[in-house]
RNA sequence: GCGCCCGUAGCUCAGCUGGAUAGAGUACUGCCCUCCGAAGGCAGGGGUCAGAGGUUCGAAUCCUCUCGGGCGCGCCA
C-alpha cells in the first residue's frame, strides 16, 4: 500500500524535470510515513521540505507543484498540503477494500515477500557452551534469534540458522573429568570432587548412562597420585583475596585431575568420555530448543575447525596478507589497526592457538561457505569481541559491514514482586526447561521478545502465567479465539455466511472504528518490514496488541451476526482479515493462535 | 582509567532511523453483560522525554559535555 503511494510520488517527480537535480538520491518511499493523526490522511510525505533547500523554493509552494503533477488514480481520495509543507494523502475506500481482499486471498502468505536468492544470511544464535542445560538467559537468545529469523524469512531472504558448539578446549576437559569422577563414584571410587568441576545433577545422569567399554575403574590413590586432594575443596570465602586464591587453587586442582584422567584412561579413553558427555548435553539442548519451537539448520562444531584445518587456513590468509606478527614468542593480530583496544594473540608461545583464532577461523569459514551477511546474536557481555572479530574479517579482505552483531541484554526473573536469585548453585530456578514448564512455551516466546533486545528484561512469572487481560499474550490469543468462536457460532445458528458476498459489500463498513481497523490491517506488511530491518520483534508485538485492541473495541460495540446479510457478510470479512493478520503475526513470533481457550 | 549499552507517566516499557498536540500497559477512580467469548469494552487524572549546549524549517530521536545505572576490558573459553 505504501509502495503504491510512493510510486505516485516518484511519477510526479519524474514529470518535473526542474526538480530532478534536487531530488537525486531521495527515494520517494523514504519520504512517506503513516500519519499519527487521521485528520492528516493516511500517508504523509515530507519530500517538499527535503527538496526546499536544494531547489531553493518555499516548501509549501513545492508541495503544491508536486501535488499538481501527481498522476490520476482511484486509490487516492484527496491530497492536501499541510503544516510546514507536508503532502498528506488520503486513500480512497477502494484502496482499503482491495487490501482486505488481498488479506483474504493470500491468507498465511499475507505480509510475506517473494523469495529472493540473496543476500544469503547466516544467523548464529544461542551457541551456549555444551557444559549444562540452557538457562533462562539463553531462552531469550533462542526466542529472539528464532523470531528475527522468521522475520527475515518473511522478507524473502534465505536464512540459515546456526548453533556454534564450543566443544573444544579446557571447559570440555573439565566436563569430561567431572563425568568420569561421577562415574568412578558410582563404581565405588570416591574422590574429592573438584570445586571447579561441573556439580549439577545432570553430570551424574550422564555418568550413569555412559558407555564405559574399555575404561578401567581406577583406585582413588591412583587418581590422586601426586595431587593435593584438598586443593579443590571450598574454603570460607571471606575476602576477595581468599576467593581469588581459592579460585586459583580450584582451577589448579581440576587441571591436575584432567591430566591424571588422561594418564589413566589414555587420550583415547578420556576422549570417549568427553565426547559422550558433550554429545549428551548437546542433544539435550537440541531437544529443549525444539520443544521451544527453535530449530537450527546446522550445529557447527568448534572441534571441526581444527580437524578440517580451517584455523590454519585462516591464519595462512592473514599471514599472506601480512596481518600477523611475532612478539615474545607468540603470534599476534594487530587488532588495534581495526579499532580494538589492544592487539590480540592468535598463537600462544607454547604453540597453542587461542580462542580468538578459532573465532576468526569460524567467521572466515562462514564467508567461505557462501554466506553474504553474517548476523551474530550475542550476550551483552560479549560486546568486547565485536571489534576484533570484525577486524579479523577485514584483515582477510572482507567487508567488515558484512558482520552484524545484535547484543541481547540480561533477563531478571520476578515472582511475587521479588527478584529471583538465578545462580546455578542456589538451584532455585534457572533452566529454560523449568521456565517453559511454569509459564508455557507461548508466554515464554512472547515475553522474551516483548522488549527491545538492548533493554534489560524483567520477566514477571506471575503476569506471564495469569490468564487475564493483564497478560498481553492471552489478550492477543483471545482476540483470535474470539473470532474463531464467532465464526463457529454463525455456523451453529445456521447463518449462511458468504465471504465472497462480503467482499463486494465492503462499502457498507462506514463506521470510524471499521475504517480504523482497515487502516491498521493495511499496515501489517510495513510492520513486518520494519521489524525485520531493525531486528526488532517488539515492533510486531506492539502492533498486534494495537490491532487486537481495535478489534475488541469495535466488536464490543457491534455484535453483528444478526445484521442484514450484506452488512453482516462485510463485517465477517473484516473479522476474518483481523484473524488472518493476528495468526500470521503470532506465527512469526512462534506463538500459537488457538481456536478456543 | 578506557570502551559499549541504557536513562521517556507512580511502576514496566513503545516511540516507525528527524516530523505535526510525546503514546500503550499497569496501578488508581467510576461505569457497561436477559445478548454472537466480561479472558472484553468505555471514561478520567498522571510528563522539565536525566541535565546543559549544538546541528535545522522541525530533536525524545543526530552531535558534544555532565550526572546516574548496567556490562566488558587475559598468551581463559
Amino acid at each position: 500500500m505504501k509502495l503504491t503511494v510512493a510510486q505516485l510520488v516518484s511519477d510526479a517527480l519524474a514529470a518535473l524535470p526542474d526538480l530532478a537535480e534536487a531530488a537525486a538520491g531521495i527515494k520517494a518511499v523514504d519520504t512517506l510515513e503513516r500519519t499519527r493523526d487521521p485528520s492528516h490522511g493516511d500517508f504523509a510525505s515530507n519530500i517538499a521540505m527535503r527538496l526546499a533547500k536544494p531547489a531553493r523554493k518555499n516548501p509549501r509552494e513545492l508541495a503544491a507543484i508536486i501535488v499538481a503533477a501527481l498522476p490520476e488514480t482511484d486509490a487516492i481520495a484527496k491530497t492536501d498540503v499541510a503544516g510546514p509543507g507536508f503532502i498528506n494523502f488520503t486513500l480512497s475506500p477502494t484502496a482499503f477494500h482491495a487490501e482486505i481482499e488481498t488479506i483474504l486471498d493470500r491468507g498465511h502468505e499475507y505480509g510475506r515477500r517473494p523469495h529472493r536468492n540473496s543476500p544469503k544470511i547466516l544467523l548464529e544464535f544461542v551457541s551456549a557452551n555444551p557444559t549444562g542445560p540452557l538457562h533462562v538467559g539463553h531462552g531469550r537468545h533462542a526466542a529472539y534469534g528464532a523470531t528475527v529469523g522468521n522475520l527475515l524469512e518473511a522478507m524473502g531472504y534465505p536464512v540459515s540458522r546456526e548453533y556454534y558448539v564450543n566443544d573444544a578446549g579446557r571447559q570440555m576437559d573439565i566436563l569430561g573429568v567431572s563425568v568420569w569422577l561421577r562415574w568412578l563414584e558410582a563404581q565405588g571410587t570416591a574422590v574429592p570432587f573438584p570445586g571447579a568441576g561441573y556439580r549439577g545433577d545432570y553430570i551424574r545422569d550422564i555418568a550413569a548412562n555412559i558407555d564405559a567399554t574399555g575404561i578401567a575403574v581406577s583406585e582413588a590413590d591412583a587418581v590422586l597420585d601426586g595431587v593435593a586432594a584438598d586443593g579443590g575443596k571450598d574454603k570460607p570465602d571471606d575476602t576477595a583475596e581468599v576467593r581469588a586464591a581459592n579460585k586459583a587453587a580450584r582451577e589448579t586442582y581440576v587441571g591436575v585431575l584432567v591430566d591424571r584422567a588422561k594418564a589413566l584412561l589414555g587420550d583415547d579413553g578420556f576422549d570417549r568420555v568427553r565426547q559422550q558427555s558433550l554429545e549428551a548435553i548437546r542433544a539435550d539442548i537440541e531437544d529443549d530448543l525444539a520443544e521451544f519451537g527453535v530449530v537450527f539448520d546446522t550445529w557447527y562444531s568448534e572441534q571441526s575447525l581444527t580437524k578440517t584445518g580451517r584455523i590454519d587456513d585462516a591464519l595462512a590468509v592473514l599471514r599472506d596478507r601480512h596481518m600477523l606478527y611475532e612478539r615474545d614468542g607468540a603470534e599476534w593480530f594487530p587488532a588495534t589497526n581495526f579499532g580494538d583496544e589492544k592487539d590480540r594473540v592468535v598463537v600462544r608461545d607454547n604453540g597453542v592457538k587461542t580462542y580468538f583464532a578459532s573465532d576468526i577461523a569460524y567467521h572466515f569459514d562462514k564467508r567461505e561457505r557462501g554466506f553474504d551477511h553474517l548476523i551474530d546474536i550475542l550476550g551483552a557481555d560479549h560486546h568486547g569481541y565485536v571489534a576484533r572479530v570484525r577486524g579479523g574479517l577485514k584483515a582477510m579482505g572482507y567487508d567488515g559491514d558484512d558482520l552484524e552483531v545484535e547484543l541481547v541484554q540480561f533477563v531478571t526473573l520476578y515472582r511475587g514482586g521479588e527478584k529471583m536469585q538465578m545462580s546455578t548453585r542456589s538451584g532455585e530456578f534457572d533452566t529454560l526447561r523449568q521456565l517453559r514448564a511454569e509459564v508455557g512455551n507461548d508466554a515464554a516466546r512472547f515475553y522474551y521478545v516483548m522488549r527491545s533486545n538492548d533493554q534489560h528484561l524483567d520477566f514477571d512469572l506471575d503476569v506471564a502465567k495469569s490468564q487475564t487481560k493483564d497478560n498481553p499474550v492471552y489478550y492477543l490469543q483471545y482476540a483470535h479465539a474470539r473470532i474463531q468462536s464467532m465464526l463457529r457460532k454463525a455456523e451453529e445458528d445456521g447463518i449462511s455466511v458468504s465471504l465472497d458476498n462480503g467482499l463486494t459489500q465492503l462499502g457498507l463498513l462506514e463506521l470510524a472504528k471499521e475504517q480504523a481497523l482497515m487502516r491498521e490491517l493495511s499496515r501489517y506488511p510495513e510492520i513486518i518490514e520494519l521489524a525485520a530491518n531493525n531486528r526488532a520483534p517488539q515492533t510486531l508485538v506492539h502492533y498486534l496488541r494495537d490491532l487486537a485492541s481495535e478489534f475488541h473495541s469495535w466488536y464490543n460495540d457491534h455484535r453483528f451476526l444478526k445484521d442484514p446479510d450484506d452488512l453482516r457478510d462485510a463485517r465477517l470479512v473484516l473479522s476474518v482479515a483481523v484473524r488472518n493478520v493476528i495468526a500470521n503475526g503470532l506465527g512469526i513470533l512462534g506463538v500459537s493462535a488457538p481456536e478456543s481457550m
